[in-house]
RNA sequence: GACCCCGUCGUCUAGCCUGGUCUAGGACAAGAGCUUUUCAAGCUCUCGACACGGGUUCAAAUCCCGUCGGGGUCACCA
């Protein structure tokens, strides 16, 4: 039975490196049928803060990665201790008491050896132990060391695979002798490439947001930031960019996995979002974006029309790169005063349009049937009438509607925003006309 | 500095293990065009890489060695 396991430090937020890591060791655990164990490494009590944990189980959720069993290392204090006081009654480790320490922490001699590592991914490694000095393995404090709560966890908790950071491979043959000194077996390791900044090194908040919960912030959605981490040092073979989850389960070998580390590219992960989001289930996206339109007061929580955001969802979803995009595009639908963008009235709504928009708006209540294509026949008559260009008039009436250059088509804006709204705001910039 | 890992377009990668099909393929980005009602989307095209040097071989991106470059680790942090 696979058993893995995901070891986050509660010291911070979950950021892309962890939950790349967490992925790739869901992926394994679910490709093989075995078990996703969750460890939450907080013997820090200074560094850990229960906000963190809920920060990270709450982003594992939200990307889709659930685990069977969860620990936390905090409360698993007399394991580790029992191990140590084994370790010193066999003489392989030792007390020693640091001059501005008030008690003694035991200490693991390093035997000097040669050893080797089995890498799924890297294949043999070798080590010369002579250089790694004896090891802290209970602090004075009386709480563990990381890599020996990390031997002593594993091996409890039978993990048959770890996978974790490349960053951790000068931490395995200090770990590989703890296992030797205590007589476990030693688990099958695969260390994964790192994820740098665009600047090189690692990936920090310095190149960018870093933390899971912030992407979700921005309205990335889960699956395009899955997709995007799968393609950090793996390809699923076949020129093939967009893959879900449940085909990355049949492809996903981590043995497969590249060496090499891997930049973080935003324009990417954008590309990819906006994929999602156009090929998306309208409904599905419409749901999730509820709650931010309430939050900008958009909607009113008790009262709105589901099947009516559904449409503009479907309007704008091609040119989404975030969710959020929507909030911001799609404002004019909602707010009862508009905005109009200064630039787009100075070029659009500087001169008299009186007369080409009152011929609009009469057209309008003249139209058989309010509907997409009648409004469109309309406009063409109102431009041919005026012996004027459809784009001279187009821009004008958008950026009176919509308050932006930029928009979906906008016979579709017209439909959806409705006859009324729109001949009120087309109104406005009729001289002597309806200010209403 | 010591030890370890890595090195294919600007970025993510395919190819490497099992040399020849690679004048190195795809994607993002960038640039151009088509479409057009703006912005996206879509379609077409362009730009662009085997780090360098030595071997081995009839043949090397692929195997070997060296150099250089990048990264990681060297805590009573995890």
């Amino acid at each position: 039975m696979v058993r893995v396991r995901f070891a986050p430090s509660p010291t911070g937020n979950l950021h892309i490196g962890g939950a790349r890591t967490a992925l790739f060791n869901w992926l394994y655990a679910r490709a093989k049928s075995g078990k996703f164990i969750l460890r939450i490494e907080d013997t820090d009590s200074a560094r850990s803060k229960q906000e963190f944990v809920d920060e990270i189980l709450n982003s594992l959720s939200w990307l889709g990665f659930n685990w069977d069993e969860i620990y936390y290392q905090s409360k698993r204090l007399d394991i580790y201790n029992e191990y140590a006081q084994k370790l010193l009654k066999e003489g392989k480790a030792y007390k020693e008491k640091a001059i501005d320490k008030p008690r003694e922490a035991i200490i693991f001699k390093v035997p000097p050896q040669k050893i080797k590592i089995q890498d799924l991914i890297r294949g043999e490694i070798e080590f010369d132990t002579a250089v790694i000095k004896d090891q802290v393995l209970i602090k004075s404090d009386g709480t563990p060391t990381y890599n020996f709560a990390c031997v002593v966890d594993d091996a409890d908790m039978k993990i048959t695979h770890v996978i974790r950071g490349d960053d951790h491979i000068s931490n395995t043959p200090k770990q590989a002798l703890l296992y030797e000194a205590l007589g476990f077996s030693v688990p099958k390791f695969a260390h994964l490439p790192l994820i740098m900044g665009m600047e090189g090194g690692r990936l920090s908040k310095r190149t960018g947001a870093t933390a899971i919960s912030d992407y979700r912030k921005m309205g990335y959605l889960a699956s395009a930031l899955v997709n995007y981490l799968l393609l950090l040092s793996w390809a699923p073979g076949g020129n093939v960019e967009l893959i879900d989850i449940n085909q990355a389960l049949k492809l996903f070998d981590v043995t497969q996995v590249n060496k090499t580390s891997a930049t973080f590219d935003l324009k990417k992960l954008n590309w990819m979002n906006n994929q999602y989001l156009k090929n998306g289930d309208s409904e599905k996206l419409t749901d999730v974006l509820i709650p931010l339109l309430i939050e900008k007061n958009y909607i009113s929580a008790d009262g709105f029309d589901r099947d009516y955001l559904v449409s503009l969802v479907k309007l704008f979803q091609p040119r989404l790169t975030t969710l959020n995009d929507f909030c911001d595009w799609a404002d004019f639908f909602f707010v009862k005063e508009l905005k109009i963008e200064e630039e787009a009235e100075k070029k659009f709504l500087g001169g008299d349009l009186s007369r080409e928009f009152r011929l609009f708006i009469e057209k309008l209540d003249k139209l058989e049937k309010f509907d997409i294509l009648n409004i469109e026949a309309g406009f063409r008559e109102v431009v041919k009438e005026l012996n004027i260009e459809s784009k001279a008039l187009i821009h004008p009436i958008r950026v009176a509607l919509t308050g932006k250059t930029i928009g979906p088509g906008l016979f579709e804006v017209i439909y959806y925003l409705g006859k009324e709204l729109t001949q009120k705001r087309l109104g406005r910039w009729i001289n002597g006309g309806s200010n209403a």
